[in-house]
DNA sequence: CTGTTAGCGCCTTCAG
DNA sequence: CTGAAGGCGCTAACAG
């Protein structure tokens, strides 16, 4: 039961060479061999050798463990699963593992396994920040020179890469769709006023109305809970309005679905008198829902975009200049009623 | 900017003290003084000291990384998302660090990723097996007395422990309490017959209804997708039936929120003139919806419960008998019409 | 209670 | 192309 794990020596040993032409044969190194090479090989496969990185490591300069730590706030939330996902994809194949955690917006566990992280001397850290995170928390990573990237919330002050959703880019996109659809009276549904995003949405879609000579309304800004059942209630509201809109910009697309619902036990087929537009916060992925405009935040593609920034990074030795990226996509579902249009417009910023 | 990493050496140097009682304090041994204790901390904290634990692991016995690998087979899917949440939170709080990866399926991707997490040295493996996994696949892991726990999947042949869920056990409470609200035809709705868990969970809807004296009849399988517009079609075709069922047992969440969008359609009620039970595959979660009686599978709860089946074993140095726990949940989310009732029946099941 | 001496498994010169 | 040393950062024995 191999109590004792076999070493580059032992094989070494059964295969008749030194430990240093084992070593070799490991790394791939052209000096080695084409016929010792496939014995070392096979001496490793039979006594089911098994590379030790901590080992390689500690001796290797510089400490590369190919591990990249990934922490989110809120992995509960499918949007930061999606994410994940997309880091993993780009980790694993160029050869990184993750290790992930969830700090369930605690400040103080976020704390704790970014130091296990460091610990275990993870090679760079994707990080999501719990809220009320200081940008300071960061500094002893970066000094460390170790390669960090934030996703969805931003570190202002830190001086590392980030990738944003543009969220207010998204809002103004939406709108100005609205409007060449022939809407006037747009209204904002969803959502609660104390977060970032919400006013992030929020102020999009008050540039874009008054950029558009729509005007800006605090009557058309028609709060709720950010849920299917908040959609209902909000839509609900808006239809009862003396002046009523014709449409909407909702917050997620959880409002935006609930609407739909409230719209059908109207029997308004949505689209039809009342046009939706969400934002795509995956939260009802995977659902059959009727058509939809939304502006997409794509997670699966933020966590990829994060991680190539990140191994960019990492392979760049250290000094990268700090970049943020962002990315909205508005894009049609299915299209239906109004919806039917030329939208799938795909927008990217980079600054440096 | 400290290229040069900062080691036990460089702080027992600057505390006036050998590396050893550095060690010492590292571990929180009792044989070292307060004096030099604090005083040793204190330097580690001026100089940014970082404990290396590849080195630590390299010299210690037995390499206890405190890693537990995680791989699971579809991160996508919120059940696997909520399943790494449940594992994280006790692997967290016991002082480790989470790997967790996706395999998408592929048996390959999973061969790869727990061969990468083997040479991190990870110290037990919680899987998820990707379709098709062969028991033998894991037969060096075990060999090599790394503990491995097998969850949602089991691994028939594997003398590894499993935390399960009891699809069938589910079912049969479901049916029977079905029964006991007066219900005579009761449907299975939604899904294909081609999985392992719609066998199950049918299987258990079949004797259920055989033990009841209810009889089966192949009429009330229902096969539809296992999604919300699947519901709803099911829903539909149900109620169009001749002799038509009063009630039903979904296959998953997410038809049973169908159905109960076909049935307020047809302006009934949910629980009104038709009764449905769906197995919670937390699919839907987040999502608000109706009063729904649901048989849970709670995912977080099967994580927690397999990270500490794990953990025991790692603690528990090598031979564990191998365990096998199931778990089922009914409840009711809120109660409404004839879901009134006093369930909230738990049950749980070990086998050696 | 503290210091000294050996390595853990691997990778890197540096000579053969 | 291969072998012989040395050391990465830390901990495990022992001595003091």
């Amino acid at each position: 039961m191999s109590d004792k794990r076999v070493t580059v020596i032992d094989i070494a040993k059964a295969a008749g060479v030194s430990k240093s032409t084992v070593s070799l044969v490991l790394q791939g190194s052209p000096l080695v061999n084409e016929s010792t090479r496939t014995k070392v090989s096979a001496v490793m496969r039979d006594l089911g050798y098994v590379y030790n990185r901590g080992a390689a490591n500690l001796r290797q300069t510089g400490s590369k463990t190919r591990i990249i730590g990934v922490v989110v706030n809120d992995l509960t939330n499918s949007f930061f699963a999606e994410l994940a996902v997309g880091v993993d994809m780009v980790v694993q194949s160029a050869g990184f593992v993750q290790f992930l955690s969830n700090t369930s917006e605690s400040i103080d566990r976020q704390r704790e396994v970014i130091a296990s992280m460091r610990e275990h001397g993870i090679s760079g850290l994707i990080v999501s920040p719990a809220r009320g995170t200081a940008a300071a928390d960061f500094k002893p990573l970066v000094a460390a020179g170790i390669p960090v990237v934030a996703v969805v919330r931003g570190l202002p002050g830190a001086r590392i890469s980030s990738v944003l959703s543009a969220n207010m880019e998204g809002a103004i996109e939406a709108v100005r769709h609205l409007a060449t659809l022939g809407h006037k009276r747009i209204a904002f549904m969803g959502g609660f006023a104390n977060t970032e995003v919400f006013r992030e949405r929020l102020a999009g879609y008050r540039q874009a109305m008054e950029d558009l000579g729509l005007g800006f309304s605090e009557d058309l800004v028609i709060a709720s809970a950010p849920s299917r059942a908040g959609g209902v209630d909000a839509v609900g509201r808006a239809m009862a309005m003396p002046d009523r809109p014709t449409a909407a910009l909702c917050f997620n697309d959880a409002v935006a679905f609930g609407a739909c619902d409230g719209l059908r036990a109207r029997r308004l087929e949505p689209g039809e008198d009342f046009a939706v537009i969400g934002f795509d916060d995956v939260i009802e992925a995977g659902t059959a829902v009727p058509a939809l405009t939304t502006v997409a935040v794509d997670p699966q593609g933020m966590g990829r975009r994060a991680a190539q920034l990140l191994l960019k990074q990492i392979n760049a030795g250290k000094p990268e200049p700090e970049t943020i990226v962002t990315a909205v996509r508005l894009v049609v579902r299915e299209s239906c009623g109004a919806h039917r249009g030329p939208v799938d417009v795909e927008q990217m910023r980079k600054k440096a």
